[in-house]
RNA sequence: GGCGGCGUAGCCAAGUGGGAAGGCAGUGGACUGCAAAUCCGCCAUUCACCAGUUCAAAUCUGGUCGCCGCCUCCA
């Protein structure tokens, strides 16, 4: 399979260094506040990254990281801990804060139906490997003590903007941020920060009462978790400079290895063309979003575009994402109550479905057009239990694969109770009564009741009826 | 100012040398008591614009215009 390593610009042929393992790295959220959109976009585009990775057959190992501490609300070097900030808006200790939001985190990404990662390493409690980081870099000369900080010497690591394309002078010409006053070099970043008493969250340190710089946590804990090298580090586009520069610079000078094999980058979520992010204020949360879409129409709205493209967001989007979902959802329904005599032609419309998809996925993972593979899938799909081809169970099995296990779309009576089925059966019968019956206005005047409540109503041949709750709309 | 990216139908969005995918919306038809769902047909002689390379360009090169990201925290 082929991916778009940004440390060279073109898509290469992923291999793993120590077969069948894969280790991947994901940036994870600063918890202090909910998750929105950018977050679904990413956290969901690096979901199916290692799903497809262990449909492959490998065995993945992937950590993402809470960031708990260290994030500064400025400059990297300078101005409040955002953490800290937050926790004294809202009345709460820093930890108590970080849970919250964490919690909250994790109640999003399992409505999205991301897989959880193997670890989720918060930053609080990996201080020990992130001071004997900071020993090695002071010991190899790749750091300097400056007034109770620790600061990462760049001019040491000459492959330093290698990932940004930014070299060395002209990195701060025409930079609008004014540097600390005790660095060496403008370009030099804090490993170690020195507290105030007022800090909430500090540590003792050989410098003394600190907290960690903010790159450091991520090299610290995927060295722990993953080793020296990882085969691919994965992160927002937005963080490809500064963070994962300087993580780079840390970990390699650290250890005299490379430190990732593969750099992805996932991009930004817009609104009406600019960002949506914390800073601007413009962000959707994701819960309020799920109050109104079902979370699979936005899982499948941000698979519709590729990950290294950015989404526009929009409600005409979201609306259309709605209406293609319920295309494969009633799909799939068919398919469960079709009888399934076998069929050849069955047979091989999956092999080549799977196949087509395979090929989009092993080119950077494509999903919009692996998604054109699964509708076209569903047009021959639904011709064939048109014509009584047969072949439900191999079509079932392989849109369970394809779009359920390896896109993560949930297709199936997500949250329906039993009690509900039954009571639209009965309801069922009824307006089958009535249509028997030719009492047409009531079986209208019934259905429009019943749509206007969300549910979906479909009559059959031979005077039955079937009515379903609402599929793929959230109520 | 430096680095990078994007501009494909009404909307969204793949394609990166030789057939303009797919979804949504729209529309004509089949089916239906009427619908819904489903199926069939139609829906970009053309890929921001200009010039060039080539037998051949949405795709490569140069230029123009427009938009965006990073260079300050952000997925």
């Amino acid at each position: 399979m082929k991916l778009y390593n940004s440390v060279t610009r073109t898509k290469e042929d992923f291999e793993p260094l120590n077969p069948p393992f894969v280790g991947v790295y994901v940036c994870g959220p600063t918890v202090y506040g909910h998750s929105h959109l950018g977050h679904g976009k990413s956290y969901v585009g690096f979901d199916v990254l290692v799903r497809w990775l262990r449909s492959r057959g490998y065995t993945v190992r992937y950590v993402q990281n809470i960031t708990d501490v260290g994030h500064l609300t400025d400059d990297a070097d300078q101005g409040e801990d955002k953490l800290q900030k937050q926790a004294v808006l809202e009345k709460l200790e820093p930890m108590e804060l970080a849970e919250k939001y964490t919690a909250s985190y994790f109640r999003d990404m399992d409505a999205l139906n991301n897989l959880r990662p193997d670890v989720s390493p918060r930053a609080s409690g990996h201080i020990p490997e992130q001071i004997e980081l900071v020993l090695k870099l002071l010991a190899g000369g790749h750091a300097y003590v400056s007034g109770g900080n620790v600061y990462f010497d760049v001019s040491s690591f000459p492959r330093y903007g290698r990932l940004s394309g930014r070299s060395g002078e002209d990195a701060m010409a025409g930079t609008r941020v004014e540097t600390a006053s005790d660095k060496r070099d403008p370009r030099d970043f804090a490993l170690w920060k020195k507290a105030e008493a007022a800090h909430l969250l500090q540590w003792n340190s050989p410098w003394g009462r600190g907290y960690p710089g903010w790159h450091l946590e991520c090299s610290a804990m995927s060295m722990r978790y993953l080793g020296d090298t990882i085969d691919i580090h994965g992160g927002g586009l937005e963080n490809s400079f500064p963070h994962h520069e300087c993580e780079i610079a840390q970990s390699e000078a650290a250890t005299g290895k490379p430190f990732a094999r593969f750099w992805l980058h996932n991009n930004m979520v817009t609104v009406d063309g600019r960002k949506m992010g914390k800073s601007l204020g413009n962000f959707t949360l994701l819960h309020d979003l799920f109050d109104r879409f079902d979370p699979m129409v936005v899982r499948l709205y941000i698979l519709r575009s590729h990950y290294r493209s950015p989404l526009d967001f929009s409600d005409q989007g979201l609306q259309s994402a709605e209406s293609a979902l319920e295309r494969l959802v009633s799909f799939r329904n068919r398919l469960e109550k079709a009888p399934s005599a076998p069929s050849g032609r069955a047979e091989e419309l999956c092999t080549g479905t799977t196949k087509a998809f395979t090929e989009a996925m092993d080119d950077d993972l494509n999903t919009p057009q692996a998604l054109a593979v699964l509708f076209d899938f569903v047009r021959a799909g639904n011709t064939m239990l048109d014509t009584g081809e047969g072949g439900a169970e191999p079509m079932a099995e392989t849109l369970d694969s394809l779009a359920g296990e390896i896109l993560g779309l949930r297709l199936r009576g997500a949250g329906r109770s039993a009690g509900v089925e039954e009571v639209c059966g009965v309801l069922a019968r009824l307006r089958g009564v009535l249509r028997t019956r030719k009492m047409f206005e009531e079986a209208d005047d019934m259905r429009r009741s019943l749509e206007s409540l969300g549910f979906k109503v479909k009559d059959l041949p031979g005077g039955e009826s079937e009515i379903s709750p609402g599929g793929a709309s959230a109520h």
